[in-house]
DNA sequence: CTGCTAATTAGCAAAAGTGCTAAATTGAGT
DNA sequence: ACTCAATTTAGCACTTTTGCTAATTAGCAG
C-alpha cells in the first residue's frame, strides 16, 4: 500500500501533477494542457495517482475534477521522516501485510 | 536529481535497506544477510541508493560500510511536505534543469 | 437518438527495472 | 605472486512502465 504511493511518486510528471494540484483542485483537461505529453498519457498518470489514492477524482458533468488526497501524501512524508529519526526502537518501514 | 531519489525510494527492498541503515551504519554483507534476495541483487539495490546519494559507502578493508545520507533523505521528505503545504506561492517541485 | 466534447481504455512498441548465475575485481594475508 | 573472502560487474531473461495512436465510454445539448 505504501508501495503504490512511492511508485506513483517515482515519476516526475506525477510529482508535477501533485504540485499543480496542491494549489487547488483542477479539471483533468486543464491539467493535461499544462504538459506536452499526449492526453491519454496524462490520463494514465492520473490513474496511477488515483490508484495510489494520492488524488481523488470527482465528476463534474462532462469533466472530471482532481484533488490531492492530503492525508496519503502526509503519510508518505511521515514514512520518509521516520527513516531518518534517531533510533526510537520500532521499524518505520514495517508495513502491514498486503 | 530529485528524480533519482524518488526512483530509488520506489522499491520496497530499498526502503527496507534505509530502514535498517537508520539504526546505524552496516556492512554490505550484513545487509545482504537480512534479505533473501541474491547477493548481487542486493549489491545493485545498494548501487541505486548510492547513485541517488541516499547512502554513502566506505571501504573498511575488504568490506564496505554503508551509511544513510540523512540530508538527502531529509530533502525528499521536505519535497513531499512541500507538496501539501497550503498555497505559499512557489512551486515546490520546480527543479533546476538537469 | 444524433452529435459533440471530455476523458478513459485498448493495444502496441520501446525503454527501464528486477533478479538470477557466472565472471571479474579488490584488499588482506601468506 | 597466490589465495581467500567480500563485493561488484556482465550478461541474460522476464516483467513493468511509459507513451503513442486509435477506439471507446460518459454526459450533455439539441
Amino acid at each position: 500500500m505504501q508501495n503504490s504511493v512511492f511508485k506513483a511518486l517515482s515519476h516526475p510528471a506525477r510529482r508535477q501533477i501533485l504540485a499543480l494540484l496542491r494549489k487547488g483542485p483542477r479539471l483533468a483537461g486543464d491539467l493535461a494542457a499544462e504538459f506536452d505529453t499526449s492526453w491519454p498519457t496524462m490520463s494514465r498518470h492520473l490513474a496511477v495517482l488515483k490508484e495510489a489514492e494520492l488524488v481523488t477524482a470527482e465528476r463534474q458533468g462532462t469533466q472530471i475534477l482532481y484533488r490531492v488526497n492530503t492525508s496519503v501524501l502526509e503519510d508518505a512524508a511521515t514514512a520518509l521522516l521516520g527513516l531518518l529519526g534517531r533510533d526510537n526502537g520500532d521499524d518505520p518501514m514495517k508495513e502491514a501485510a498486503e
